[in-house]
DNA sequence: ATCGTATATCGTACATATACGATAAGCAAG
DNA sequence: CTTGCTTATCGTATATGTACGATATACGAT
């Protein structure tokens, strides 16, 4: 795409922009609602839940992981995975303080 | 990318990453801040805003539109655009939701 | 009718995302 | 050490996203 101009906006947006990038995919807000109800689980556990082969999986895995939104940790042969949960809590957070502005401003000028 | 395996996603997972989609780039973000403070402006109005060719931001204006987030209007040689507040609210209930879940697992389980 | 302004769309280039199978790497068990 | 299991990564194919300039379209004004 030429070159990005992601540099030039606000650091909030380009973080906020992140998140949602993450939550972009459906697979990865089923990974996450499995990971929230599981507390913890490998990543066989997820393939089996979901239409997509192993090696997808953990890519999806992986762009959780690197958006913050999850951990994992090596345990044995297995990896374990589980949200990260304090940069979850930031990225709601944050959320909301877009969300709310934007409404006190639709509703109040 | 392959064959897409969307269809075979819970719809509420689907539409939740259709939005976040629609917020997964900075600009789109910084446009709809853009919108929610003037109320309504004219694509050039976010053009001198952004650090983007006009033809660009016009496309992202389509994608906010595609995704339900804005709405625009013809104005004469102009296209006036809002935010859709009825879909932004759902939007934002949705995402509520789905991180009330989450946290309730997280904190109570 | 012509000109100027505003915007959407087209064409293009390149980057990134998504999907899969195959393979490599790591560990447990025998 | 070999076997079996689990997962990450590689290679690859294809789709989508992002950016620009150029152009078409639509309207107001002169």
């Amino acid at each position: 795409m030429a070159l990005s101009r992601n540099d030039e906006f606000p650091v909030k947006d380009l973080t906020l922009s992140k998140w949602c990038k993450a939550l972009s995919h459906p697979a990865r807000i089923a990974i996450l609602r499995n990971l929230a109800s599981r507390g913890e689980c490998i990543c066989g556990d997820l393939v089996l839940d979901l239409p997509l082969a192993q090696s997808t999986v953990s890519q999806h895995l992986k762009a959780l992981k690197e958006a913050g939104l999850v951990q994992g940790q090596v345990d044995g042969p297995r990896s374990r995975y589980c949200i990260n949960q304090k940069n979850f809590e930031k990225f709601i957070k944050a959320f909301g303080t877009f969300g709310n502005k934007l409404n006190k401003k639709l509703i109040c000028e």
